[in-house]
DNA sequence: CACTAACCGGACCGCACGGTCAACTTGCTA
DNA sequence: TAGCAAGTTGACCGTGCGGTCCGGTTAGTG
């Protein structure tokens, strides 16, 4: 934090390379994957890993870190966006596109005890918030979800189409369709149990 | 197969102590609960686990056999309802409520090597798209939802809902209703991607 | 009641994991 | 180009897991 020398080259490109790893081997085979696994992949000792890294934790941070970061940028940047339902659908789409982890109690464990990934989920909780908002207020989502039901809805695409093996690599498309016809305004049932409180 | 000799009664009340141990620890920690704390949690020794299921995979493989089955006779009970949506949100309400493993990749897996899996789960792929089919005639739900999807969809609620940290226990009501009110007809924009082929 | 096959338990094994460390290599700077 | 801090590496360690095994226990039977 407050030593910010900059890394010498063949650390920063090794970093680069190890995230890059990281996020595939995650990708293909969830958190379980090993750090050995990651170290190999990227071409790199393990010792590296924890060089960059101290702990396996602190490399999921990062990757979350990174990917949390450019959804809030996303969704910020929508906040413009002339037709709040589809700015809403935007970033739907942006958030699934980046292959999310399927395992999400990581994040709520990591909150409490690491800073940089609460002020992260926080920003994009917000972003969340304002989007789901503007699109209530332009009647393109149903009056009572909230911006917790929606951060909690995110992932759950890539959670669906993740069970089926050899599915196309674009079948989450399928059930976000799904979960944003569930969102929609026109003949919803009003939903059961209060929203959830965040964080 | 062949042997069918009745348990033992010790044996047979510690079959069920386990089943049930088993069900409470896969529900608290995941699938990863290990085979230790559930052999204490029964009040038995670790050996006896073993001497009833001869891999924790086949510990696993008898309590989902349970649910799919239990599922599939009320799948094919209400087959003769009257009305064909409320049965097929009967049917998720009930799938919901036993609670379902996190970790479905399990069942995949295990389908390939374990025949008693698969044929489990075969009966109970059949009895939802007869529902889904019975529910479509009638209306009640979209044309072009397929009883893989809602297979699929089946834990989506407990999955959306286990990721908050001290939730109501039935907050997945809420995202089930989300998801049915995705399922319904009206309004509906026609899904991409083709439906996914199972088992 | 005595006998035995079925059953139980927990010490034990091998393995894979996350994490450490000390010897070695390399990019930077003066 | 010489010197050194920064970076790299893979052998190594402790731990906790799934699974084994055998000596002791117990439920059922004649």
């Amino acid at each position: 934090m407050t030593d910010t020398r900059p890394l010498r080259a063949d650390a920063a490109r090794n970093r680069r390379l190890l995230l890059a790893a990281a996020a595939d081997e995650f990708a293909a085979r969830g958190l379980d994957a090993s750090v050995a696994d990651i170290a190999r992949r990227a071409g790199v000792g393990k010792g590296t890993v924890f060089r960059h890294f101290a702990t396996k934790d602190e490399l999921i941070a990062a990757i979350l870190i990174d990917r949390m970061a450019a959804l809030s940028d996303l969704g910020e940047a929508l906040r413009e966006a002339d037709d709040a339902g589809a700015a809403l659908r935007e970033f739907l789409t942006a958030a699934a596109m980046q292959r999310q982890e399927r395992d999400l109690s990581f994040l709520a464990a990591a909150s409490e005890a690491m800073p940089d990934v609460d002020r992260a989920r926080g920003r994009m909780m917000t972003a969340i918030e304002r989007l789901v908002e503007r699109a209530r207020e332009h009647g393109a989502v149903r009056a009572d979800v909230t911006g917790a039901d929606v951060f909690l809805l995110m992932c759950a695409p890539n959670y669906i189409a993740g069970y089926v093996p050899d599915a196309s690599p674009d079948l989450w498309r399928r059930y976000l369709a799904l979960i944003l016809d569930g969102l929609r305004p026109e003949g919803a049932s009003p939903l059961p149990e209060a929203a959830p409180e965040l964080g």
